[in-house]
DNA sequence: GCGACAG
DNA sequence: ATCTTGTCGC
């Protein structure tokens, strides 16, 4: 991999982004999450209503992988096998939601922010843990969130209380949606765990992927 | 030089 | 992410 090339492909993302849409007459989603062992990638996309909170339909892609992960640059190791999976599905949703930042990264491209700046559709990123900005805690109860800001005061997302008495998760507009129609979604699709639904499903199809490989 | 660093 | 046991909170 070509680092510096990858570094400034994030800055073309950086200069082009766009942050704003998201009408709110959403009504499927596409979750999509990754698991890795022995050099191959579990990939899991899942369809999901948000009217009716719903899994409408599954799918399953395993490839070898030679990609090494390196901070900051997630998307490079993951986008080509989501890419894969994608292009076999029918398109058929108005928003992909992926399990890492979107634009609550040091060159705001995160996987997010890059998978929807390369289909050119609207996309969310909820990440699990932290990568950079400025926050305060937010408190313990249900949907407590507080902004995340840069270092110029800059809004990047929120850090939100997604369950009770957990860590909250980052979630960030990845592209052509607006902050506030990102953390409204979320909200949405939440379900019980820490992070939203959609994505607790892909991430446990993915690892059942992998442990059923071996 | 030092520390931080999604998955 | 993966590897892996016990443990805490609802």
């Amino acid at each position: 991999m070509n680092w510096q090339k990858c570094r400034e492909f994030q800055k073309k993302i950086r200069d082009n982004l766009v942050l704003k849409g998201g009408d709110f007459d959403y009504r499927n989603l596409l979750a999509v999450d990754i698991s890795f062992k022995n050099n191959k990638a579990f990939v899991a996309a899942v369809i999901y209503n948000i009217k009716s909170n719903c899994v409408e339909k599954k799918y399953t892609l395993i490839k070898k992988n030679k990609i090494k992960y390196v901070p900051t640059f997630l998307a490079f190791r993951e986008v080509p096998y989501i890419l894969r999976i994608v292009n076999k599905i029918q398109r058929n949703y108005d928003i992909i939601l992926c399990d890492g930042h979107g634009i609550m990264h040091p060159y705001r491209a995160g996987l997010a922010t890059h998978l929807g700046y390369l289909l050119n559709m609207p996309s969310v990123g909820v990440a699990k843990s932290y990568l950079c900005g400025n926050f305060d805690k937010p408190g313990s109860d249900y949907f407590s969130h507080e902004n995340v800001y840069d270092d110029t005061g800059n809004l990047l997302g929120y850090a939100l209380t997604n369950r009770k008495n957990t860590k909250p998760v980052f979630v960030s507009p990845g592209y052509k949606i607006s902050f506030e129609k990102s953390l409204k979604l979320i909200k949405l699709v939440s379900g019980k765990y820490k992070v939203p639904e959609p994505i607790h499903v892909a991430d446990k199809i993915t690892k059942k992927l992998r442990d059923n490989n071996d």
